[in-house]
DNA sequence: CGGGGACCATACGCAACCGTATAGACCATC
DNA sequence: GATGGTCTATACGGTTGCGTATGGTCCCCG
């Protein structure tokens, strides 16, 4: 855990947004406190930063690359079909780890962000846009008609979405979304 | 619209602080700029409130109350079954509407104050808990036993919350979730 | 009309924060 | 070992908000 005194970059103090985040929600994101919680003063965030708004939108960049790609890229390994949906709800179930960007804790903090703000609101809603096609995708590759697969893909989305906000445990979850795929997917591909 | 100049109660700045909550989220919960809102000042706040905490304290006792018995007393009159669970869905599409509490519309802005405040947290887990119990002895009323029905009413109230995070239109939302109560629901109480 | 209570306005001290300005530390390279 | 670039510390003025203190207004009731 070396590196006591260390120079600041910019993505280190983009990462220390997200941990202000998921600490404290966008009202959270604030120069002084955050510089104290990076054992440095503001002086390192107005070299790397112009004001606020700038940090917030790097954050937002940030997060818009990594929200959708990375998850798509791990679960397009997968053979497709129904292993691809329980992939994501696994994923989902997986709330506790905290990759670079925040992992799954800061998406309900940054959805809340997005309620007051458009421009993380159009952000929002192109990730989960795309996430939503995605999962279609999946239900359309087991035999379900395009109308069929999008709204479906909505629900199920919708359902991931609601059992994070709930505080249930990480095997309820995914027992619970489990339900749901063999509830919404056809039995069999005839 | 009249009442242009009238003395403030206790319940008027209760029920400012959900517009303000609405509108900008916890943050938002401060004594001047809601004065501003109600074109007074602080002078009538601290009237009323010894402080920040008692207001916000008042808050949740007053939405704990409504936002469990308000919706069970609608629903409660109706039939029991099927019909129960399509009026939720309906309750939870419609949200628009502003009734005293902050409606529906407070609930996102709720749920996530509660993220970053123990107290809060405590009122949200009762009233989804309470909420869920609700939906199960729905379920139970179409002859799923009990595992099942607390299993599947938590799925049910997550897709709710979830739709309601997302930006679908009420028809869309109202849709989803008969495809999903048609889908959870036993076909027949044979 | 003369209290007295309910409610509001204003002014104050204090703290937190933003953004800027400026000076300093550190490191490479010549 | 001087110079320039990169990054950080500190000091400052301005704004916003909290909580208190104190005085003012309005109305009711005798």
């Amino acid at each position: 855990m070396g590196k006591v005194t260390q120079r600041l970059t910019r993505e280190d103090w983009i990462l220390a947004g997200f941990r202000a985040l998921v600490a404290g929600g966008a009202a959270a994101l604030r120069v002084e406190p955050v510089a104290r919680q990076l054992e440095t003063t503001k002086g390192s965030f107005y070299w790397h930063f112009t004001d606020l708004a700038d940090w917030r939108g790097a954050m937002l960049g940030y997060w818009e690359e990594m929200a959708f790609q990375a998850i798509v890229d791990q679960v397009s390994a997968l053979p497709g079909g129904v292993a691809r949906l329980q992939a994501l709800a696994d994923i989902a179930a997986a709330e506790g780890r905290d990759p670079a960007y925040g992992g799954t804790a800061a998406e309900p903090a940054l959805r809340d962000w997005a309620r007051y703000d458009q421009a993380v609101a159009g952000v929002v809603s192109r990730v989960d846009a795309g996430r939503i096609d995605f999962v279609a995708a999946c239900f359309s590759d087991l035999g379900l008609d395009p109308d069929q697969a999008g709204q479906v893909a909505r629900l199920f989305y919708a359902a991931l979405l609601g059992l994070q906000a709930l505080d249930g445990t990480a095997s309820e979850v995914a027992a619970d979304l489990r339900t749901l795929i063999g509830c919404l997917a056809p039995p069999a591909p005839a």
